[in-house]
DNA sequence: TGTACATCAGTGAACGCGCGTTCACTGATGTAC
DNA sequence: TGTACATCAGTGAACGCGCGTTCACTGATGTAC
């Protein structure tokens, strides 16, 4: 039981050793340029040894996309987390400068979520939750901002009932088919579309001061939310 | 003279059919499945021939990418073209529906040129001129509401004069410097945010209705730029 | 108008490369009595 | 505690594939006198 204990430990470090690797080689090189082979090679073993942990090349990939997801949720959050509850301007600022901030560290891992699909990949619904944590940190933000703050700005016309999926605005605190919760999913595609067209170069020659750009959307989009 | 006309005219028809059959397997494939090879093949050539026509791969991409930005400016530009001068409101909503529109129809060579940067190629200058087209068409839309609709909404806050490209805001008609021309990045940024979550599956089980939620967008974006 | 030469398009074979995946195999590590 | 067996990790060779690019070549098309 022990030693089946260890043979388990040993295997799942290995198993952490290779998407290490593959993290590294997509870092370097980009999706397309991610193989099996090379991966193999850096750990210094055969290629045939990696099927022993990832059953083929999509396995692998959808790994690096799961943590990619993950590891731009929790840099999010964590910022998100270290701003006084009450602050939800500040908040908001946080969460969209944090994704920013990871993604100009960790370019290629941000194109292989963010960008174009990789062709003859599927992902399968094991990625639906990572790729959620980004969106559910903005909808607990327009939540804790209450219930009340969308008549703040005076009569908020409703919003058209069918645009959402059900349960959307629910999970913002919000009735079904408020106008707030289409403002909030508009910020969150926003806040991709910035970050997506700095980080692959369409703001050149457009933006100047990326950072403060962000800094100044965000606070457009807080006044959009009625955040305080 | 006439003759020698003939034969770069032949040559032009078919750097053309070269052109076309690459941007079918593009369509069908992908960037990453585009090789010289499989479009020689289409065309019953040998491989070495297309040398003839193009020097590399890379000038066959950069030629698809120019042609991309291209048929997605112009099918904007037709589709504003087409309305009311005086109706902004409505020419907003057309560059945007237009985009949208071509996008759907030819997602790969949106993602060619809107997805992940492709590994290992360097955009020439030659693409800069076409991939502007769609920001200046905002820009002109912009431009036509008047400097004075900058006002219209009571005091208007000063933008941050270093956060833009120089020459940017005059492009509009603006003064350097203004918070007007900062929005109008941010909302051309925000459409394509839009656009490319759509296309590329991040607002399945968010977005229903996607061409609504898209107007109902559009709408907004025209009150932020004071458009009547 | 006719001939000698130059230019060009297109061919087919080859180079060298890397890829994903399979398979029969060798040892080592764990398990059951 | 010791032995017989089962499980597993890892190897190395191989299959079959497609790729970008080069090169010497053959004809056809154009040019100059």
């Amino acid at each position: 039981m022990t030693a089946s204990g260890a043979r388990a430990r040993v295997r799942a470090e290995l198993t952490r050793e290779i998407a290490d690797a593959a993290r590294r080689h997509l870092a370097a090189e980009g999706a397309a340029g991610l193989s099996l082979r090379a991966v193999a090679r850096e750990l210094g073993m055969a290629s045939s040894a990696v099927y022993r942990y990832f059953p083929s090349r999509d396995d692998l990939l959808t790994r690096l996309i799961i943590e990619a997801y993950d590891a731009l949720g929790e840099a999010a959050e964590r910022a998100e987390a270290a701003v006084e509850r009450a602050d939800l301007r500040g908040r908001l600022r946080a969460t969209c400068r944090a994704a920013r901030e990871w993604a100009l560290r960790h370019p290629h891992e941000y194109a292989l979520v963010y960008g174009s699909p990789v062709p003859g990949y599927a992902a399968p619904e094991a990625t639906i939750g990572p790729a959620g944590r980004i969106g559910l940190l903005l909808c607990r933000i327009v939540a804790d901002a209450g219930p009340g703050n969308d008549e703040g700005s005076g009569a908020e016309p409703a919003g058209d009932p069918g645009l959402l999926a059900p349960g959307l605005a629910a999970l913002m605190g919000l009735p079904e088919g408020t106008a707030l919760a289409e403002r909030a999913i508009l910020v969150w595609t926003s806040l991709f579309g910035l970050i997506g067209f700095e980080l692959f170069g369409h703001t050149n020659n457009v933006v100047v001061a990326h950072e403060e750009f962000l800094d100044r959307a965000v606070d457009r989009w807080a006044d959009e939310l009625g955040l305080p």
